[in-house]
DNA sequence: TCCGGTATTGTTATATTATCACGTGTAATG
DNA sequence: CATTACACGTGATAATATAACAATACCGGA
């Protein structure tokens, strides 16, 4: 029954406003990088944004079917994937499910804690992981490329639930 | 062309008395704590410790098939969730494929380093980021269970190669 | 503006990965 | 030996993802 200890997708918050916010930013970012960030990949980002979990492919092309765009596989996979390219989202390969990046104006080596019951995912830059694997890597000959670290548990809301 | 560090999957090594030690070792764990190492999962153990590198479950089913194994997919995917279960490999989600566990006997988080060119996965002990996740996760109040760090890049050999 | 190239979207079809359900056999108990 | 749990095999199907191609929308320069 601990409170959450910092802001976070596990703490509770003014979602609209979150996701509202992560909107406004995303444009802009893709606005700087000269990206189109069009109807489809727009609706498909807010999908993942007010979802405020991982979302797998066929879920968020369902929701985009309603809302009138293509029926296909491909329509979500694309949109998802240029989300992902471009840092706007990423991809939680544990869940085969996709997640709205929470800081998409920073370069950042996402970190994401999943929480096995409710598959809210929380995204976070802090963890200091970097230097460790790149000194091992260089031990190894090989050259770092990415890397993404899938933490997985159970999160504040869960913990005390009978689930 | 710089010669590799460290002994791991990337560097030369005598492979026939590497499998051979480990199915020894694996042996001797699945002894001790009591665990059934049948037919298809000792030869499915094998399969990915000759692959040395990260196979698909309809890989390993084609060969467990051709050594007379069943050829239906559960047969495959049972045989590796044991294994990936007890500790003897690892399934890489951003493969989708499974390797063998290079140090069965230890109790680790590990640390795979993916050769994008050539699928050989190094798995390491080494890196040491168990302490900042769990730092950053009790600030989140989120409990964790398992981590899985890979690591995307490209291993010595195929630093030099066309590909 | 018009043209030509490029990016984007939509669609059909298919590939790949993974699980369910159920029957049969087999091994370890007591 | 009976019982019980586990393991295995099979057929069917679910879930995830990509290939290939046509139609359209955007954007640059002539």
């Amino acid at each position: 029954m601990s409170e959450p200890k910092q802001m976070s997708a596990f703490s509770r918050h003014d979602h609209g406003t979150c996701v509202a916010g992560a909107m406004r930013n995303a444009e802009n970012v893709a606005a700087q990088k000269g990206l189109r960030l069009t109807p489809v990949r727009r609706r498909a980002l807010e999908l993942l944004l007010e979802a405020h979990k991982a979302l797998g492919a066929y879920e968020v092309l369902d929701r985009l079917k309603e809302d009138g765009f293509g029926s296909q596989p491909p329509v979500a996979y694309r949109a998802l994937e240029f989300l992902v390219e471009h840092g706007f989202a990423h991809r939680i390969r544990r869940l085969n499910a996709f997640a709205a990046c929470m800081h998409p104006d920073h370069a950042h080596r996402p970190v994401f804690f999943i929480c096995g019951s409710c598959s809210t995912v929380a995204e976070s830059m802090e963890v200091a992981v970097q230097d460790s694997v790149s000194k091992e890597a260089g031990k190894l000959g090989f050259v770092v490329e990415r890397m993404n670290l899938e933490v997985l548990g159970t999160c504040p809301s869960c913990q005390g639930a009978t689930a």
